[in-house]
RNA sequence: GCCGGUGUGGCGAAACUGGUAGACGCAGCAGACUCAAAAUCUGCCAUGGGAAACCAUGUGUCGGUUCGACUCCGACCACCGGCACCA
């Protein structure tokens, strides 16, 4: 055996045998329960970063580990190819972006199989190939088929300038990126799929996944956000019925029916048909809904801007009391949301109080306060205004707790043709549609006689050209005549194909079922799907919690109500794994934008007492802004880049890094230090087996013969074995598990020994050493196994059972605390009844001390653990 | 603004079901080895007091429940993730 640890011939060895063997290669025939391991297939942007190394080894240490309790594991990977990047990188370079998605596949491809991941490569897709998105394009046809997907107008970014929609990532201080102009909304056809008809389905289900973290199902709960309430008409008055020159009513949702004698003013969304017929002859009143289509669309943004509101002039009646009520055009109020318009109660809800506030609207009183918090609403505002009580000031429905008043009031309106109980979620349909080039087109043929028509499934797939080039100014599609021009499949007549393309959460909506299959030609899945779903462990970043698993769940239920799928929930068990984060320095010349600088390239000392800290460069000791910590991106400049820690220390040094330096879950820093500290590790062991090996076989073990220091070695390797799995089996940590052999490591170190007894007991415990490592280390403890002198390769192992024997012991200690203060040790027969515990703990000098004299008021006995004497 | 999370030594963290706070590691300090350095090995390492034994304090802040609270409850503060066209 070699005394130095070599990783970079290690690992290529190690590598070079899986492949050979066809280690990783999934057979659905194999024997063994199925364990389906699904990491987040990346975004090819053209380089790993440590977030991927760090989910990939999580997904890793978890096949590997499955495969050693004897499952059939199948650990898949692909590209998530589709995305705006790829755009933004052609305009920057001139490159298609088939092109560098195609370079940045390879080469990124490479580095994935430099960290030695136990992946099935056969089974690789990536979601630009058209064999891939073909399915996306028939699948979307079936949801046409059903109702499921419909074509309505949604609001998006307009750049007036470049003439484009912009990505909410491009828009930045409500102006556009590229051109500084600021952003309008625009409201344009688009594509939408019917999420909300699954959104009791998808939020029932929630139930059934206790694999998922408790956060990540509330938030899915909330974000879906069902409420109960009631849809209320209010009718025109008659100055709107005059300019509208018909009749009709206003409509809104309201959570809060109980309330509705406390309307004092109705406020309509700038896109509103009312809003629109009163600006027409009010230049004010145009020049405002004007002002509230300018800026962004996000929610961030509209929920902290100023509110604001004008009057319409116009007014409709209140549904119960005939009285006149205004209108408002207000910016909060969302077209997208509900019915665009929704009624005031400013005693009663923050928002509208404010709004009256600042607007001298009335205020009326209609909830008793059950705490008696307040007799009348008035300035400010107290939380206690908006909760639920009695009504009062609220003719014939005085006197009824709310939601008795919501009932009885909803009768009444019913029974009027006003209004009707109803759920509204807040979740909202899902928009596909994007007016980008750089993703699957969607299979739809424009005719002049027969309007949109559904491209034939014989036709598909609807190939995406490959060799444009975005420049900014909007979608190349849509100048390309080669891709643009078609017959209508109806009538045969000229027509235009669609240029928009679909949202890339498509793309990954359905990938983790064709990896079952990733070879079926004929559909889009077949039964190895059955065989291989649900998945069983999936792990991926935090953010994706809301967006991308609701996405995937609902695909995954359609597919399986058109009979395509067994499994409705995709996932069964999740991981979501914390960011990775790093120091963050910059400067700001005095001409110019803020300029980043790498960590390594810094010096930062931070004064233990001031808590002051001073950055400096290291190539000419000039300051630097340090800004604390922050994830690795490429905009801050703060990543470290995989490959360097590979080629210097290997890739089990950095797997073990990001294993040992942070619970999964939570976020991991970067640390120079801390790699080092993991690759000292990997030398201990390698010198820990190097020095047993090098003194020649070990002799087999007695387990009647052992000296007590042996049977205090194998004892903690028994435990050890047990912690590890129970940490990884059971709890998903992996750094504690890590600590548990390392604590192994410095027991074999400290115990010497060279008997018979002495070396089996040490073989043994190097062996477990390794069969625990092997899931987080696999190159080096491929080597070491066989150095410990066996045939058989690790990857073929199976994980070691405890030995209930190793792990019993004749005396054990027990803490003594009095008044739950720690005061004393006992040492006890294992086994000790609790009077035994209890006598002995009371006769201990250090407590004796402490009673002094007294008589106990209680003992508390926790069985081979603790006594609490209470005085 | 709304939803979700996190907060423990100089630093990353551990304490799983309410039962010894700080395992394991990093940094640091001291020693051994060395001509020397690196590497390696050994010891120390929460804070205050004390020569020590030991005592007191200590898990973001304030309050509560309990024989006993990092863990449970209430209020607050700070930071992080998501907010529907970044992926």
């Amino acid at each position: 055996m070699q005394e130095r640890y070599d990783p970079a011939a290690i690992e290529q060895a190690a590598q070079s045998d899986w492949e050979a063997q066809q280690a990783h290669v999934a057979d659905e025939s194999a024997p063994g329960e199925k364990f389906y391991c699904l990491s987040m297939f990346p975004y090819p942007s053209g380089r790993l970063h440590m977030g991927h190394v760090r989910n990939y080894t999580i997904g890793d240490v978890l096949s590997r580990f499955m495969r050693m309790q004897g499952r059939n594991v199948l650990q898949p990977m692909g590209w998530d190819a589709f995305g705006l990047p790829a755009e933004n990188a052609a305009m920057a370079n001139g490159v298609p972006p088939a092109r560098w998605t195609r370079d940045n596949i390879a080469y990124m491809k490479g580095q994935l199989k430099s960290l030695g991941l136990s992946i099935d490569w056969s089974r690789e897709l990536a979601t630009c190939d058209p064999e891939y998105y073909r399915w996306n394009q028939w699948l979307f046809l079936r949801m046409l088929e059903k109702g499921i997907a419909y074509r309505r107008t949604g609001v998006v970014n307009w750049d007036p300038v470049d003439q484009t929609v912009l990505a909410n990532e491009q828009v930045i201080d409500g102006r556009g990126w590229r051109t500084g102009a600021l952003v309008e909304k625009r409201e344009i056809p688009m594509y939408y799929l019917r999420i909300t008809a699954y959104a009791d389905a998808l939020r029932d289900a929630l139930d059934t996944l206790p694999g998922w973290p408790e956060r990540v199902r509330a938030m899915q709960a909330n974000w879906i956000g069902r409420s109960e309430g009631v849809d209320i008409d209010f009718p025109w008055a008659d100055d709107t019925v005059a300019l509208l020159g018909k009749s009709g009513a206003l409509r809104v949702f309201t959570t809060r029916a109980d309330t509705l004698f406390g309307v004092t003013y109705v406020a309509v969304a700038a896109e509103h048909p009312l809003a629109l017929a009163a600006a027409a002859g009010n230049a004010a009143l145009a020049e405002f809904v004007d002002e509230c289509r300018r800026g962004s669309t996000m929610e961030a943004d509209l929920a902290t801007q100023e509110k604001k509101g004008m009057a319409t002039g116009l007014h409709v009646c209140h549904p119960l009391s005939g009285e006149q009520v205004p209108v408002y055009v207000a910016n909060y109020v969302l077209m997208g949301y509900g019915e665009g318009a929704v009624m005031a109660v400013p005693a009663h809800d923050e928002r509208d109080f404010e709004f009256a506030l600042k607007y001298n609207l009335p205020l009326r009183t209609v909830i008793a306060s059950p705490s008696g918090a307040y007799d009348q609403v008035q300035a400010p505002w107290i939380d206690a205004y908006g909760e639920l009580g009695t009504t009062v000031n609220s003719g014939q429905f005085n006197g009824l707790a709310s939601a008795a008043a919501v009932d009885a009031i909803a009768a009444a309106l019913a029974a009027k043709g006003l209004g009707d109980k109803r759920v509204q979620f807040r979740l909202r349909d899902w928009g596909i549609s994007r007016q980008r080039y750089w993703g699957c087109p969607i299979p739809i043929i424009h005719c002049a006689s027969c309007g949109d028509v559904p491209v034939p499934d014989e036709q598909l797939p609807v190939r995406l050209p490959e060799d444009l080039v975005p420049d900014g100014s909007g979608n190349p599609l849509a100048r390309s005549e080669a891709f643009l021009a078609c017959k209508c499949p109806r009538c045969g007549a000229d027509a235009r194909r669609e240029t928009d393309t679909m949202d890339t959460f498509v793309d990954s909506s359905w990938y983790f079922l064709r990896f079952a299959c990733a070879d079926q030609a004929r559909a889009m899945v077949d039964g190895r799907a059955d065989y291989w779903l649900p998945v069983d462990h999936y792990i991926g970043g935090i953010e994706h919690a809301i967006l991308h698993l609701l996405y995937a769940r609902f695909w995954t239920r359609v597919m399986h109500e058109l009979g395509l799928v067994k499994v409705a929930e995709p996932f069964s068990n999740l991981l979501t794994q914390g960011m990775v984060l790093n120091h963050i320095f910059h400067r700001t010349p005095a001409t110019g934008r803020r300029e980043f600088f790498n960590p390594t390239d810094v010096d930062l000392v931070v004064d233990a007492t001031t808590r002051q800290s001073r950055a400096t460069l290291k190539r000419d000791g000039s300051e630097v802004v340090y800004e604390g910590l922050g994830t690795m991106s490429k905009s801050r400049n703060n990543g470290v880049d995989p490959n360097i820690i590979t080629s210097q220390f290997g890739a089990d040094t950095a797997r073990l890094f990001m294993m040992f330096t942070a619970p999964p879950e939570q976020s991991l820093e970067w640390s120079d230090d801390g790699v080092q500290g993991a690759n000292r590790f990997l030398r201990r062991v390698w010198k820990a087996v190097f020095d047993h090996v090098s003194a020649g076989a070990a002799p087999a073990l007695d387990a009647a013969a052992l000296e007590p220091a042996d049977r205090d070695l194998r004892r903690v390797a028994h435990l050890t074995l047990g912690k590890v799995k129970d940490d990884i089996g059971r709890r998903r940590v992996f750094n504690t598990a890590v600590a548990a052999v390392m604590e192994l490591l410095n027991a074999i170190g400290r115990h010497g020994g060279s008997t018979d007894a002495a070396r089996a007991t040490r073989q043994e415990a190097l062996e477990i050493t390794v069969l625990c490592l092997s899931p987080i280390v696999p190159h080096i403890c491929h080597a070491l196994w066989a150095e410990l002198g066996h045939v058989t390769p690790l990857h073929r192992e199976r994980w070691r059972e405890v030995d209930a024997a190793a792990l019993e012991q004749d005396s054990i200690e027990v803490v003594v605390q009095v008044n739950g203060k720690l005061r004393g040790r006992i040492t006890a027969p294992s086994g000790a009844a609790d009077d035994v515990l209890r006598e002995l703990a009371l006769a201990d000098a250090a407590v004796l001390r402490f009673l002094e004299g007294q008589t106990p008021r209680k003992v508390i006995v926790v069985r081979g653990k603790l006594v609490n004497i209470v005085i």
